[in-house]
DNA sequence: CGCATACGCGCC
DNA sequence: AAACGGCGCGTTTGCG
C-alpha cells in the first residue's frame, strides 16, 4: 500500500508516465483532515508536532510516515471514521485526479474579446466617476473611495455603516443604500461588477488555459472543516451564474466538438438533509411530495394556502430556509430581507413553530456539541468545537452555529462524494468512463460532465439514477439535469 | 521588495 | 460586541 502525502498527484504521475496507478493508498494529509478538519495545515512538519509531538527535524522523513500512520490508524479506527477513509476518501483521491487531469475547455478567443469589450465599458465608467468626483483616485481604494463620498462629495452618511476598523464601509450594500443620493453611486456599482468579473475571472482564466485549451483546477480535499471540496488555482466553484455579464463569463466554459456539457444538480439538498435529519413531518411532507419547499414554507410562516402565496412571501420564506440551515439570527434575517428586528423575530418564531422538530434538532446539536466537545454528521464525519462551551458568549454563540450547519453541510457533502465514487465503475460498466463520459467539476451539490453527443440520452438517465441513489435519506433525493454547448446556457 | 491584513465579492 | 454556514482570490495598504 502506498502511504503518503499527497497521493493525488502521485496517482497523477503514474499516469502521465502510462502506469496504473497502485489500487491501495493512503493519504495520510487526509486521514488526519478528517481527525481535525480545522488543523489547516496537513504536512508532515506540522502533523509531527501536533500529533506525534516530536521535532519534525529530529528524524527521519520516513520514520515520521511511519508513525503518522499508525497513530492515524489507530484514531480513524477509535472515531469511527474508517469508512469515510476507506470507502469514499481514498477512492475520491482518484476520482478527484482524474477529474484535474480532464480539465475543462475554455474558449480562449471568446474570453480575448469579452475581455476587451470590459476594458471598453471600464474606461467610460472611469472617466464618468473621475467626473462625478471632480478629480482622479483610486477606484479600487475603499480608503480613498470613502473619503471622496463622504467627505469631499458630501453625500448623506445617514445608515452608513463602519467596518470593524472604523472606515466608513463602501461595500455593494452601502452603496445600494445611498445610490438615489448622488449620480455617481450607480457608476460605482457598475464599476465594482466589471472590474470584479475582469480581474478575479476573465483575465486570470485566459492565463491558466494550458496548451490542450483547457483549465485543470486543483481540489483540495482538506480544504474545509465541514466535509466539503475546495477549488483553487482557478477556483471553479465560484464562476459567476448572476448577472448578465456574469453570464457571460460561464459561456466560456465550452466542450470538445461531438461533446456536450450536462449538469447535475442536487436539488435543495441540504434543506432535504435537513429534513431527514430533523424528521420534521412537515418539512418531509414537503419533500416527499415534491412541493415547492420555499412556497410551502411561506405558506406556513405567513399562515395562508398555497394558492395565496406571493412572489415577495416565496423570496422571504427563502431567506429564511437557507438562513435557518446557518443558524441565521433576528439580527441578519431583518439586514438581509429588509424586514425591521421585531417583524424578522416574528417570521422566526413563527418559523421555529410550524417547523417545531427543526428547533428541537438544533438544540440538542448545540447541546451535544457544549457537552462533547466535537460536532458529528450521520456519517461519524467530526468537527471539534470546543468554543461551545466558552465563557464568551458571542464565541459560543459562533461555535453553535458552525456545530448546527456541519451535520447539514457534511451529510450534503458526503452525499455528492460517494456519488462520485460510485459513478466511476457504473460508467466503466458502460465502456463509457474517460473516452465517452468525463466529469469535469464538482461544485458542491453539482457535477458537471462532458458527454459524447450519441449516448447522452442514456449516460445522463444513468447518472441521474447513480447521484440520486448515493445515499439513502428520509425524504427522496432528486438531482436536476440541464445540457448544452456551454456552461452559461444550459437547460 | 515580499508578506500579511483589510476590504470586498464571486459561488454553494 | 456580535448578529449567516462553507470557501478562494483580487487589490490596496502598511510593515519589516
Amino acid at each position: 500500500m502506498l502511504t503518503d502525502f499527497n497521493i493525488k498527484e502521485k496517482i497523477k504521475e503514474f499516469k502521465r508516465i502510462g502506469k496504473k496507478p497502485p489500487a491501495e493508498y493512503f493519504d495520510l494529509g487526509i486521514a488526519y483532515w478528517l481527525l481535525n478538519p480545522d488543523e489547516g495545515d496537513y504536512s508532515l512538519e506540522n502533523l509531527s508536532k501536533k500529533f506525534l509531538h516530536k521535532d519534525p527535524a529530529a528524524s527521519s522523513r520516513q520514520d515520521l510516515k511511519g508513525e503518522l500512520y499508525n497513530y492515524a490508524v489507530k484514531k480513524l479506527k477509535e472515531y469511527k471514521l474508517e469508512k469515510l477513509f476507506y470507502d469514499v476518501e481514498m477512492p475520491l483521491v482518484s476520482a478527484l485526479a482524474e477529474m484535474e487531469d480532464a480539465g475543462i475547455k475554455i474558449d480562449s478567443a471568446y474570453l480575448k474579446r469579452l475581455d476587451k469589450e470590459l476594458d471598453g465599458e471600464i474606461k467610460k465608467l472611469v472617466k464618468a466617476i473621475y467626473k462625478e468626483a471632480g478629480g482622479t483616485f483610486n477606484i479600487n481604494s475603499p480608503k480613498q473611495l470613502g473619503e471622496i463620498l463622504f467627505k469631499k462629495l458630501k453625500i448623506d452618511i445617514a445608515g452608513v455603516k463602519k467596518t470593524k476598523t472604523g472606515q466608513i464601509s463602501t461595500n455593494e450594500q452601502t452603496l445600494s443604500l445611498i445610490k438615489n443620493r448622488h449620480p455617481i453611486v450607480k457608476h460605482l456599482l457598475e464599476y465594482r461588477e466589471l472590474f470584479k468579473l475582469q480581474s478575479t475571472y476573465v483575465r486570470p482564466l485566459q492565463e491558466l488555459v494550458g496548451k490542450d485549451g483547457r483549465v485543470h483546477t486543483t481540489y483540495i480535499q482538506t480544504g474545509t472543516s465541514t466535509g466539503r471540496l475546495s477549488s483553487q488555482n482557478p477556483n471553479l466553484q465560484n464562476i459567476p451564474i448572476e448577472g448578465a455579464w456574469g453570464r457571460k463569463v460561464r459561456r466560456a466554459f465550452i466542450v470538445e466538438k461531438g461533446f456536450m456539457l450536462a449538469a447535475f444538480d442536487y436539488s435543495q439538498i441540504e434543506l432535504r438533509v435537513l429534513a431527514s435529519l430533523s424528521g420534521d413531518p412537515k418539512m418531509m411532507e414537503a419533500f416527499n411530495n415534491d412541493l415547492d419547499i420555499h412556497k410551502l414554507t411561506a405558506a406556513n410562516v405567513f399562515n395562508v394556502s398555497l394558492e395565496k402565496v406571493t412572489p415577495e412571501m416565496r423570496r422571504l420564506a427563502k431567506t429564511l430556509n437557507f438562513g435557518v440551515v446557518y443558524g441565521m439570527g433576528a439580527f441578519a434575517f431583518a439586514k438581509t430581507s429588509g424586514l425591521s428586528a421585531v417583524e424578522a423575530r416574528k417570521f422566526i418564531d413563527e418559523y421555529f413553530s410550524d417547523f417545531k422538530k427543526i428547533k428541537e434538532w438544533q438544540e440538542e446539536v448545540k447541546a451535544q456539541t457544549r457537552t462533547f466537545g466535537y460536532v458529528m454528521n450521520l456519517n461519524g464525519r467530526r468537527r471539534w468545537l470546543l468554543q461551545a462551551a466558552s465563557m464568551f458568549r458571542s464565541e459560543a454563540a459562533e461555535a453553535e452555529r458552525a456545530a448546527i450547519n456541519m451535520p447539514v453541510q457534511g451529510l450534503a457533502a458526503d452525499i455528492i462524494k460517494i456519488a462520485m465514487v460510485k459513478l466511476k465503475p457504473e460508467l466503466e460498466k458502460k465502456g463509457w468512463y474517460g473516452n465517452q463520459v468525463r466529469m469535469l467539476l464538482t461544485i458542491h451539490d453539482e457535477l458537471l460532465f462532458e458527454i459524447k453527443e450519441n449516448i447522452i440520452k442514456e449516460a445522463m438517465a444513468l447518472i441521474r439514477k447513480i447521484m440520486e441513489s448515493a445515499y439513502e435519506l428520509e425524504v427522496p433525493i432528486k438531482v436536476t439535469a440541464k445540457i448544452g454547448k456551454n456552461w452559461g446556457e444550459l437547460d
